[in-house]
DNA sequence: TCATTAAGTATGC
DNA sequence: GCATACTTAATGA
């Protein structure tokens, strides 16, 4: 493995080849197979993560076990950052999303990196700051809207952090299913059938088993929009 | 407007 | 061939 996976890095953008071979080699790399758990909600937060390669999914386990999405995570961000907001325990469940590639180090370390690596802060400030934004659109997207309008956003949050342009459409590249949608929308694995049928006649959307394409992303857009 | 129940079909290891 | 993914309709809050 050599360090130049990490010049992508934002939070280690700033750093020399030498300092990168140094956090490299502090580094432990595994690999994860789709829905496997990394860690869990109240576990003692031990380590925190880099994503070099897939997906992970954050999500919630209510008390009767239903379970809430919260957020994605992409390749080059960190997970798993309780230091950074002064906690002891993982605040969230994280799952591998199709095949996943990551870095982790003792959570020690965070403090450290804080101190010598310049930008490492900075940059995971900002990283910190653009989920509490993403968070608090899908917040207000829950707030707000009829679930026919949550699923279509929900849709569109897959499509602005995993969309890649085809032929004539735009594919969500990670495995998705109706029940993972309808964690992300606050509704249930039936209604977002029910919804997907229809779009499909409608020919706004393509899906298959565990995979979703958009024929017609502005025709999703409007749907998503109230009124 | 939407979840729940229930009863079915399709798909893939 | 079995578990998992998905569809559809009916019911009722």
């Amino acid at each position: 493995m050599d360090a130049s996976v990490l010049t992508m890095v934002p939070c280690f953008r700033q750093l020399g080849h030498g300092q990168l071979q140094a956090v490299l080699e502090r580094s432990t790399m595994r690999r994860e197979g789709d829905g496997s758990v990394i860690f869990h909600e109240g576990d003692d937060a031990e380590r925190f993560y880099l994503l070099l390669d897939g997906a992970i999914r954050v999500l919630r386990i209510m008390p009767d076990g239903e379970q809430a999405v919260t957020l994605h995570i992409l390749p080059g961000e960190l997970f798993g950052i309780a230091s950074a907001i002064g906690r002891k325990t993982y605040p969230a469940t994280a799952a591998a999303v199709g095949d996943c590639v990551y870095l982790s180090w003792p959570m020690p370390l965070w403090a450290e990196f804080a101190e010598t690596c310049p930008g490492f802060a900075v940059e995971t400030f900002h990283e910190v700051g653009n989920r509490l934004v993403e968070l608090n659109t899908t917040l207000t997207q829950f707030a707000t809207k009829l679930v026919e309008q949550r699923v279509a956003c929900a849709l569109l949050r897959l499509v602005e952090k995993f969309g890649s342009k085809t032929h004539n459409a735009t594919a969500i590249s990670i495995p998705v299913t109706r029940k993972d949608i309808a964690e992300m929308s606050g509704s249930t694995l039936h209604t977002v059938s029910r919804l997907l049928s229809g779009w499909e006649k409608d020919g706004i959307v393509s899906s298959r088993r565990k995979h979703v394409e958009i024929i017609d992303v502005p025709r999703l857009s409007a749907l998503a929009k109230s009124g």
